[in-house]
DNA sequence: CACCAATAGTGGTATATGCCACTAAATGAA
DNA sequence: TTCATTTAGTGGCATATACCACTATTGGTG
């Protein structure tokens, strides 16, 4: 069997899946990289700050990624004072994340050049066929894939 | 709690693309991980495997990838003897890259598993769906976002 | 031939993410 | 109340990926 025939990668539904975010994700950088955020920070702070004042798990769970993960991605922005943490007075286990007013305004600024990115996608690939993206996507991050057998 | 009334994350593309990633990508390297190369090796080792000795540039090319991070995820599939570069004989600058006897071996191993992970995904989503999403993810990973240079 | 611009990779640094082992705090029995 | 269990995060380690500065080649030019 020769090398030619096999079928490219364009096969794997998940390598298509990262090699478009590879793509656009470098796109959005570029364009947000004004702002000094990258565009990942940057829609994290957008998910804290609609969060009202969110608990990293929650945090974890809208954005489907791992709570460490998570807590590793939010050192940076820490660090650099945009975000700031503290313990739920209920549930001491539980820290919760909220915007600094600096935070804020550089959410701003971000949000901005998002729109940027935005628009320009949007305009390239088709305003509709956007939104079916996004819903396709959506439908993804929210599959369920565990086997129903004994429970 | 249904914040669900804020115009979420839901809108910006780039971060539906990432958030789907991360889970399928998840998905897929539960599934693969017996054969201990996570879906991203995998799919990488399966480049290099229908490219036919491809160099550097061309590997990264075809993923959308940085070179150097091309570079650096090859390093661990380098030291694990899967696979091993040499230089183009014309061209010096020219690193080109092959599997391994072993990572041959390995390729199979890890491309059984695949299949499951592939076919179970296609089984919930649907087959159509799933090749209409790859579709629309080959058309961005080929996107020009260069505005036009108004010549 | 001597030089310079373009090409192909390397290494360093930084963020993005995941898994695992571990700690702390709340919960649910017994 | 006491103790096992569950829940929420942390820290360490490893891979994924990007950008930048730098090196090595190759090619084209005067």
């Amino acid at each position: 069997m020769s090398k030619d025939a096999l079928p490219g990668l364009t096969l794997c539904n998940n390598a298509m899946l990262r090699r478009a975010a590879r793509k656009l994700g470098q796109f959005y950088d570029d364009v947000q990289a004004p702002s000094g955020l990258k565009a990942t920070q940057q829609g994290l702070l957008y998910q804290i700050h609609i969060g009202g004042e969110p608990a990293m798990g929650a945090i974890a769970a809208a954005l489907v990624m791992d709570l460490s993960a998570l807590g590793h991605t939010l050192k940076p922005l820490i660090r650099d004072g945009y975000v700031e943490t503290f313990a739920d007075p209920d549930d001491r286990r539980i820290k919760r994340v909220r915007l600094t007013p600096r935070g804020l305004v550089k959410l701003d600024e971000a949000m901005k050049l998002w729109q940027v990115a935005q628009q320009r996608f949007e305009d390239v690939i088709g305003k509709d066929k956007a939104a079916r993206l996004r819903a396709a996507l959506d439908e993804i991050a929210a599959l369920d894939f565990d086997l129903p057998p004994a429970s």
